[in-house]
DNA sequence: GGTCAATGTGAATAGCTATGCAATATCGCG
DNA sequence: CGCGATATTGCATAGCTATTCACATTGACC
């Protein structure tokens, strides 16, 4: 029943017995699977084929003691039902990948930020990336505070002030803004707003931006309701802004992506209201469904793949150095992407002007 | 500049400084930690303070270095752009976390599955839940022989034989056949079916029953193209089946809903054909999309609770139970869900039966 | 009070690798 | 051939915790 003396392929084998077997020291073999280290090509050469007989891997827990690196990144997540997300969480790891990093994942459905903090301080990892956009400032500032590097992703510090903690994100507010001047440009005068969770950094900048820009065209948000950045909420602020009076809005700007198919939907299938004929709808985020058939919706784009190197950048820029927890703010350009969710200019408007 | 004698939050504290502080032994500490182990109330509440002062967290590296469990489960993914798979990841990491397991994330881009196999012995995980359709089964072998339990969701073995493999799925014959038997007894005739990736077992099996459901009706496939799971080649499968010609198909059934989103987009607003009314089109998967009202896709559904708690059950249990490789596949069944995108049996054709 | 069991505690060790240091081998060059 | 410089190697140790074993302490019970 005890397996002693199997020389089987159990994953039992240490860089001892591959020394054994090369006859040459455990050192030696260390060195050999250490990338950069003093070792000549002979003896490598014998300690790969003992290691290759024996099916020998580095075990990872040991290298990470002593290295004090467990390349590992903890990614927190509480919103994978907003599609930005799963295409974020892909990428980044694809990328974490190709340096030799790996994912650790923590969803966050209860937002518990001590446990979790315990949780991800146990493994040790070089670095957390935080894409939880209603998750407590608290778990970043814990996290820094135990030195080891944070990166917020699309999300920013709440009240800035004595937080160390770095961020890349888009620049939500000239996305907003760009919205409202495509809004009014295209002549609509009754803009009304569907915000996320109205706690998130994204939804206040991109309010924000929003209401800058209408203010320079001389308008306000004619109408305003909350959708919590989910499905079902977003489909009842539709319902409740487009309930029936004496006018309604003619345009909605969307928080996010996902929040928009739900109102697009409300709005032609249970209202049936034509978009953009009756109503204008723009999103935020530009996830990949965006430009589906369907829905052809013109949003502002996160630009997914920038966000994503700067994020990693940022993490290995304080890998590589020791120090350096100097806050850096990272916003990445995004554009307004036109499709053909909104009403374009009417001709007669436009010679109005 | 050396942070030496700095009794700050640095995350360098270890169980001997609590010991120190607490005036107990290491071992003590240790059993304070370790759910189970014998300690009395008095020096379990003096650890428990000074940790708490300290701000000590057990290394989880060091941990499983003894224990010889990480606490790890390592999850391989290739289809992201499903949306089945952000949902089943989400539910895992979940589940998992509530038993105080993690989940290490590994995107199979390119299959190259030595390397995926490599990294992942590394860090010596637990088990292996293997989600990736289109993954070679070379590694799920490779991992079992390393004496690691390993589990395919969604996902079976290719030639059974000696695969010592487990597997948890929905009942994919069940539903290509409920399928067939649906769109034979609402009166369609040319019945068109579009595969996903060949090499699947999940398109093998869901394809094998609908053909047999059909051919139970006396119907046979009247024509069929390839989306290999992916939109883009599903739209393009789309446009070759509908090529103008005498006669066209009466129902489409798509191997997975994101092609079938894409069927649906592409006849609607491509090839202005309308849904259900010219065209039915089925998929499979259930994924709440297909819920939205823009689509109102009659689909199969694959119970996600079920087969996640299938999946951590049959993990758990090769954890407790040392050995007990013994080869177990779990078949979830799953319902026909019926929508909107499936023309209703016509009252004539009624009549004419 | 004495014996036995049970319980809590500490010292020592295992688990596996990377690395500093000293020793040795190799090489280049005069 | 000799000498210094450099490349390679092995030894020993650190890194942090769980666990075994032996020991001490307590308590119960006769």
């Amino acid at each position: 029943m005890s397996s002693s003396a199997s020389p089987s392929v159990k994953s039992n084998v240490t860089s001892i017995d591959v020394a054994r077997l090369a006859e040459v020291s455990q050192s030696a073999v260390s060195r050999t699977f250490t990338p950069g280290a003093s070792v000549s090509e002979p003896t490598r050469r014998k300690v790969m084929e003992a290691a290759r007989k024996l099916g020998y891997r580095p075990n990872a827990h040991a290298r990470s003691l002593i290295t004090k690196r467990s390349r590992i990144i903890g990614l927190v997540l509480s919103q994978l039902g907003n599609l930005f997300y799963p295409a974020a969480l892909q990428q980044l790891a694809t990328r974490l990948q190709r340096d030799g990093y790996h994912v650790l994942l923590f969803i966050n459905d209860t937002p518990n930020a001590d446990e979790l903090v315990t949780e991800i301080l146990q493994y040790h990892v070089d670095g957390i990336v935080l894409a939880a956009t209603t998750l407590s400032s608290v778990l970043a500032q814990r996290c820094a505070d135990a030195a080891i590097p944070v990166v917020l992703f699309n999300r920013v510090m709440a009240s800035g002030g004595a937080s160390t903690v770095s961020s890349v994100r888009s620049d939500n507010v000239a996305g907003g803004r760009a919205v409202a001047r495509h809004l009014a440009d295209s002549g609509h005068q009754r803009v009304a707003f569907i915000a996320g969770n109205e706690e998130t950094s994204t939804n206040l900048e991109r309010e924000r931006g929003f209401r800058d820009g209408l203010a320079e065209r001389g308008l306000r948000i004619w109408a305003r309701d909350i959708g919590n950045y989910d499905f079902e909420q977003a489909c009842q602020a539709t319902r409740e802004l487009f309930k029936p009076r004496s006018e309604r809005p003619d345009a909605v700007f969307v928080a996010s992506d996902h929040m928009a198919f739900a109102v697009m939907d409300t709005l032609r299938f249970e209202l049936r209201l034509r978009v953009p004929e009756d109503v204008s709808v723009v999103g935020f985020d530009n996830v990949p469904q965006a430009a589906w058939a369907s829905y052809r919706l013109t949003t502002v784009e996160q630009p997914l793949q920038p966000m994503i190197e700067a994020t990693v950048g940022l993490l290995q820029k304080y890998l590589r150095d020791e120090l350096a927890p100097q806050s850096e703010n990272v916003v990445v350009p995004g554009q307004l992407i036109v499709r053909d969710s909104v009403r374009p200019l009417l001709a007669a408007a436009r010679r109005r002007k």
